[in-house]
DNA sequence: TATGAATGAGTATTCATTCAT
DNA sequence: TATGAATGAATACTCATTCAT
């Protein structure tokens, strides 16, 4: 047990240079030196906990989507309706709060937004993750309409596409009422499944 | 026009050799070295027709933005309701069929999603070149609705979400299905505005 | 003589346009292009004026040394040993107001300060330039001692050498009292040769 | 003691590489991929060992001050007056022998006498080493005059202006006839302080 | 578990120069 | 006389990764 504790506190010190350099630098200055040199390591001390620098974004994808997921759950309570856009908003709240890890999710790295995967072997397990986070927004979708996955696909859609545009600052308007226009894009889609 | 016509030639042999590594590498790939060896230049040739790297994106950006222009605008025909809803799925669909020019549109470049822009200078230009290419929507939206800049950014927002997670494959479902979600998308949004 | 008079005014402009940017931006500075640009030419068309770029450095110093060689002759006036001080000084005060002519002058250009010549061809007309310009130095000296060449090469010698020092500051005290250093230095001189 | 030895033959390694290119090809020719390729070293390698190309000029000044703080301490011994002459004459000898080392002190790189200094953080340590190397002279000075530093400026700037105009060939006789007229000059001034 | 040392491939950009037109 | 187009070689520096110790 001393030496599993060894072993993650190792992890945890790269993970959490990871994330103050992330949210200082963004993906794109959070280059395995640079996250070593904060951990107060070498760069080569890094593969001894992870096998690349890819496994790093990873476990930092995998932390964020389970906190995700306790963001949601404690959300999307109350009737299906309103769990629905309660846990949808969360969704919206959660990203809006920390753009750094919607680009990790999307892995908007070097190259743009589809980046041959990120790594073969760990794809099915992010994913898993991810629907399991975002699994009660589309558990109150099913109480209410018969088609949960595509209401949850828009409403995950329209978080992303707000949340993307408003980093990017492409429309001026997006950064201040993004919120207000995915409320009302939620209201709209309820409305449309009476 | 002879002369006018070789510096063209060049300007679009450099500009379709990175239209092409776009397509096959992704923006992280389209290093100058790269797009000047796919256009049988030297990369310091590349530096008579454009002045960096970031100006060559530019040039492929405002060429796209153009496109766009044209194709949203011969769909936003008929009443306004027709017309906004003919208007963003093409553009959607224009993006659909090129991905790399979302990622290049939101600059999705090293760094994620907002890399402190595209250079100052250039910003200015290609932002009026989108909300040039977006306006037909605009106007439709505004008549039947008196906040047509909302419907434009949740319309905009959903077609970015939906393609992003669709290229980024986050959720099985999207790669088939994305467009009819954005047409249910779009008709809740007119079905809320009667 | 119109041709003449054409061909003289190019390599005018190209001339003023090199001085400037030397004393804008020094010899690092003064790149081809930079000259061409500042003259409104193309890098090509200087190859019509001048050979090569050491070619207009060469230009350059030429006429350095030729304004040299007018104040150096005014100055050294009346009695030998008078006019061998006055000269020296003038030499001195010369290149104090034009750092980047004694730079230029000692090819002082990336490499330091012997950089295998100022390309063969050129050399001697300049070598007999710098000879010309203090041959009034010499000349006095000649009128009060019979090493005349010694005592011109000391006095060159201390000017280069305290100016050098003033201008890579490589001593605090060089800035301000390198003149004052000169003069004394001359008496000095001239007290050791009574 | 085995470890500091192997990180030291490194440093040494490129250090030794980094002189041999400096008298075979100056300043201008030692650049990071010649000093690497000479070291048998790739250039990323030199990182390891120094933060930049001017981190290794930095380390190459600094040793040859410390080597020049050597001759000219065992150089001025006995009474001031001799002990001036013997100080001043050992330094002018010391860069005699090498030249590139002179070039590296004043830093005569791209851009002529003054290259806005070696960068800011590294000044202040080398011109330290200099007036440090150059104490005993002045020190001697002190011994029989009262501005010893105008003394140690005049020596210091007739070696540095006999050596530069005699390593760029600027006056035929220099290159023979230099180390008489230092001893001619400092006899002169020595003679002036009575 | 960690380091020191090193690699090889890569980055954008600048340079003086050439040559057909 | 001048340009537009292009070259080839060079620049310092960064990257993720490997491997012996």
């Amino acid at each position: 047990m001393s030496i599993s504790t060894k072993r993650e506190q190792g992890r945890e010190r790269i993970l959490d240079a990871a994330r103050t350099i992330f949210a200082e630098a963004g993906l794109e200055g959070a280059s395995l030196r640079a996250i070593a040199a904060r951990a107060g390591y070498t760069p080569a001390a890094l593969y001894f906990h992870f096998d690349s620098r890819e496994a790093i974004y990873a476990a930092l994808l995998q932390a964020s989507l389970l906190e995700l997921r306790a963001d949601v759950g404690a959300a999307a309570q109350g009737g299906p309706r309103q769990a629905f856009r309660a846990g949808a908003l969360a969704l919206f709240d959660f990203y809006a709060a920390r753009p750094q890890d919607l680009a990790l999710g999307l892995y908007l790295g070097p190259g743009g937004p589809a980046p041959r995967g990120l790594g073969a072997e760990i794809d099915p397990e992010l994913n898993a993750a991810l629907i399991d986070a975002l699994a009660p927004i589309r558990t109150a979708a099913a109480g209410f309409c018969d088609d949960p996955d595509a209401l949850l696909a828009q409403a995950f859609a329209q978080a992303v596409g707000l949340l993307v545009l408003a980093e990017t600052r492409r429309l001026r308007l997006f950064s201040q009422a993004a919120r207000g226009l995915m409320e009302a894009m939620l209201d709209a889609l309820l409305e449309a499944r009476p």
